[in-house]
DNA sequence: GCCCGTAATCATCACCTTGACGAGAAGTGC
DNA sequence: GCACTTCTCGTCAAGGTGATGATTACGGGC
């Protein structure tokens, strides 16, 4: 570092992760681009810091509530890590903070905001390439959804697809999908009923479906998995 | 966005959380800071990116080369997390991607390059707040040192605190010291030695010590531990 | 109302892993 | 040889897991 050389100075994007199930599979948020680079392209939603001053932690909330019209404290939104080859972008410089979001399914798929057409597509459609993503967003998005995979065993992270009720079929059908793997629903049960502070019975039953009325749970205070609930791919076992 | 918005430009720092296991305590690497802000504070070492073209990751590898002597292809660097806040640095907006190396114990602590006086401290100084951090490296270490704790579970991480041969109880000693918590001898050796592909035999032995020579071992190929090893306390058991 | 299908929940059992701990093996120092 | 140390193997009870049977509680058709 010689004293005439100046600090290099870059554009920082923040990209997100955004994943539902919905319809019965695992689907991720994409905006078709508009602009050249990519344009038509589908990629992950995100942009650049709005000033010189906003906090990258801010920005990803800010972008997840544009896109989603979600405010970003009722939902899980974590970092997840930040991509800075140095040609990702054609046109500069760019950095991105990666974040993984996590929401329940929404009643209205991509109604909220000024968002550019965004919309879900289930994620083996882009694992498999049947759609790309511009830039590097499909490798973001594999690594996000390796998070979500992972953090399920381990954390609450599965209650953050559910609405604040639900029953433990629709928290075994979040696993389900998500690891793409049946599971035993009397196991599960037994599972996740046994973690401490993971499920708090509501009282509540439902009434809808054709068999036995299923109790109402919303998620405890447990963020971690006190025995965790482990997939047997994936990890050894 | 309007259409006479300037994307931000910001600095980009590379910070690290050099971990080891030295004199059986957890040590971090730290550099004195020579000019100001927080001029003669201790600090992780890191630096801006050399060029406008430089990789984030190949620019860890650079310093912590830079820092340390060693190439980064033999030991375990692997990106930490990023830290966005706006006024990290009194001076100017810098975002920090910070990154967790764990090297083994080195014969000479910092002789290498022209690091300006990096040395060894005790993690447990720092954490205690004997010894206190520039900028919001007392956060970044104490993330890092979390996470080095977490991947001794379900990782192969700790033979990256150890030379290239080593026992069963120089592997028992790293978790030991990392975790801060006595593990029984004869449980720890039946585990790790059940693990598939994490310890290979070199068919040597020990020589030196007061008891029983020891076989050893040299890392295997498992990345992931089978049966992961838990710890007791910080998890749940 | 009764039978049936469905789904939720409870129960049982064999197996495996874990932690606690005893005991032998194989060196060093005196 | 003896004391001491450390490594390594074994045993056992307790608890978690997967596989699977049984029971509960609803809706629907007749």
């Amino acid at each position: 570092m010689s004293s005439d050389w100046e600090i290099p100075a870059v554009a920082v994007a923040v990209d997100l992760v955004v994943l539902t199930v919905r319809s019965a599979r695992l689907q991720v948020l994409l905006v078709e681009r508009g602009i050249e680079p990519y344009a038509g392209k589908l990629a992950l939603p995100g942009g650049f810091l709005a000033s010189e001053r906003e906090d990258v932690d801010t920005a990803a909330g800010r972008e997840l509530a544009e896109e989603t019209g979600l405010r970003p404290e009722n939902l899980h939104l974590e970092q997840l890590r930040t991509y800075g080859a140095p040609n990702r972008d054609p046109r500069r410089r760019v950095i991105a903070v990666a974040y993984l979001a996590i929401v329940p399914d929404l009643p209205e798929p991509t109604a909220g905001g000024d968002a550019r057409s965004a919309r879900w597509v289930p994620v083996s459609q882009v694992l498999t390439r049947r759609a790309t993503l511009a830039f590097d967003h499909q490798r973001i998005l594999s690594d996000g959804v390796e998070r979500a995979r992972s953090r399920l065993e381990y954390s609450a992270l599965a209650t953050a697809f559910c609405p604040p009720q639900f029953t433990v079929a629709d928290l075994r059908n979040v696993y389900e999908i998500v690891w793409g793997e049946t599971l035993d629903p009397r196991n599960f049960h037994r599972k996740v009923t046994g973690v401490a502070d993971f499920l708090v019975p509501t009282g509540g039953h439902t009434t809808k479906h054709g068999g036995r009325p299923a109790a109402l749970y919303r998620r405890g205070t447990a963020d971690v998995l006190h025995p965790p609930i482990l997939r047997s791919t994936g990890g050894w076992r």
